[in-house]
RNA sequence: GGUCGGUUGCCCGAGUGGUUAGGGACCGGUCUGCAAAACCGGGGACAGCGGUUCGAAUCUGCUACCGACCUCCA
């Protein structure tokens, strides 16, 4: 039985959808106005393995999660330009010019870490005629105020009807004496009431009519718009960053709220951050490193390239709801963790069956299913998947034999929770690294060159000719393979 | 300053009041022409000081240090 963290509840709870057998979740999606870095991989990951884990339970899941497009304001710059505005003019471009790129972008970089793409993917340029719909709601009940063409919640108002800070554990005490003074503050009642439409000032690009003004949405508005019309006014699980708790979830809350008149999420989900040198990475930090960085080691932290499936795995390697502290060396680790699971699934499928079991196999099935079923306890799914790699190599290595029954049900196991659930690509048809079986066609020339050279080399070897044998390994090695010799043959990979 | 969270072995990172987490690194052994890989074995840990308890890394109090949020942020 799943049972998941609710940051509403501060514990863990046993999962129910509202309706049997289906589930809504939302997740807040990226801002598009730059490339994804490592701690947009974050949610993506932890997330995705919701997704495909609800999906194994044997739920139909709708996944929502957004392209923010439009809003977030920047608080420094200029009077509040808008992030993907502000860009464009840099980089003299249309806005959605600008947004397409890196939505594009972010497409490849979450497809290179096998994140499955979500059932609907909204943007909220594409909704605004129903975040207006929302304001209008929230105003009709009287929870908002229009102000010199900007809409904004009575979060005061709001208050006396409703918790508010539920969310984040504040009140609207501390509220007061935390808010600092920004931009527009005069327009507002108080400091703590934020924006729901804001009017567009004369050199902002972007921006649509509405009864108001001519302007654009608040920086909280779009989730709760898409979230309610694609999910409906109460749906079952709302993701995100934990940065996002505060003000952003809580203020959806009492957007959906005031407008709707009850709650609309009943799990919150938060991951934690991953963190560089002990602080959050992150644009404001000026620390992040893109994922294509990564992918291609061009970053000073970075000692070399890592494959996005060791980014994925150094992401599963911790609990999503721990901080994750990054560093080169910890990541070369989780690359080489990750290709001793790699060899082990190789081998795995490799395995011939015996008469009966004669080793220690457990019951993996089961225990994978207690580690998911705890939060999503990924850690903890891959320590067994490594105990069970060591039963694999152990009978691979012809000390110990594996009966048809459980071979089949082992490799059922691997294929459910280390491929379809993990998300991990270890099979030989799209793994990151190429092995011998894992050369796409068109490259069968080198593989048969590369056997004939090894082929050669056995020759040599049984004519104990170390030198001729040495000189074609070590040549091999230099290129970037790596050779390794069996009972009567070799294995390579590249 | 307020709110919340963290502090685990050389590194990363799980964890239940009493039983080896796991991965990487390291050391020793087996196998091998030598390597590599694999397998076996090994050392080492729970920030500090109190409290509860037969027993605490796990509950509780205090102290120290670190971080997140309080402003856009995954």
């Amino acid at each position: 039985m799943l049972q998941i963290y609710n940051t509403l509840t501060r514990q863990k709870e046993f999962f129910h959808p509202i309706h049997e057998g289906h589930v809504g979740m939302y997740v807040c999606g990226p801002t598009v106005y730059g490339d994804a870095h490592l701690g947009h991989a974050r949610p993506a990951i932890t997330f995705d393995l919701l997704y495909r884990y609800l999906m194994h339970l044997g739920y139909k899941v709708r996944y929502v999660r957004n392209i923010t497009d439009v809003g977030h304001l920047e608080h420094d710059a200029d009077e509040g330009e808008d992030k993907i505005a502000k860009k464009a003019r840099l980089e003299q471009l249309e806005p959605m010019e600008v947004v397409q790129y890196y939505t594009n972008r972010y497409h490849h970089d979450m497809e290179a870490l096998n994140v499955l793409p979500p059932s609907i993917e909204p943007h909220a340029s594409g909704h605004i005629i129903e975040q207006i719909a929302f304001v209008q709601k929230i105003l009709d009940h009287g929870y908002a105020y229009v102000s010199d063409g900007s809409v904004y919640m009575d979060v005061e108002k709001f208050a006396k009807d409703f918790p508010y800070g539920k969310l984040s554990g504040r009140n609207l005490e501390d509220i007061v004496t935390e808010t600092r003074e920004l931009d527009g503050q005069a327009e507002k009642k108080h400091s703590y009431d934020f924006a729901l439409w804001k009017k567009a000032a004369p050199e902002h690009i972007m921006h649509w009519p509405s009864p108001w003004s001519e302007g654009f949405p608040g920086w909280h508005m779009e989730c709760s718009a898409m979230g309610t019309k694609y999910l409906g006014e109460e749906f079952d699980i709302h993701g995100g960053g934990m940065d996002l708790m505060f003000p952003h979830h809580e203020a959806e809350i009492a957007q959906s709220c005031a407008a709707l008149g009850h709650d609309t999420v009943h799990y919150w989900m938060h991951n934690n951050m991953i963190t560089i040198a002990g602080k959050k990475m992150g644009k404001s930090y000026h620390n992040f490193i893109t994922l294509e960085q990564f992918f291609k080691g061009e970053h000073e932290l970075l000692s070399k390239p890592f494959s996005p499936m060791t980014i994925r795995f150094f992401v599963l390697m911790a609990h999503y709801r721990s901080t994750v502290d990054f560093s080169s060396e910890a990541l070369e680790a989780a690359e080489k963790g990750y290709a001793r699971l790699q060899e082990a699934y190789t081998r795995l499928m490799k395995l011939q069956p015996g008469a009966e079991t004669t080793i220690e196999i457990g019951d993996l099935r089961a225990k994978c299913a207690e580690a998911m079923d705890d939060d999503l306890n990924s850690p903890i799914v891959l320590q067994h998947l490594f105990d069970s790699a060591r039963a694999i190599n152990t009978v691979y290595d012809g000390k110990a034999s594996i009966s048809p029954e459980d071979l089949a049900e082992l490799r059922a196991v691997w294929k459910d929770y280390a491929i379809d659930i993990l998300g991990l690509r270890l099979g030989s048809e799209n793994a990151g690294e190429c092995g011998e079986n894992q050369l796409s066609a068109n490259n069968n020339a080198v593989k048969g060159a590369i056997d004939l050279l090894l082929d050669i080399r056995l020759d040599a070897k049984r004519n104990k000719d170390w030198a001729t044998s040495d000189r074609i390994r070590n040549a091999l090695t230099e290129l970037g393979f790596k050779i390794k010799d069996t009972k009567d043959g070799y294995e390579w990979s590249l």
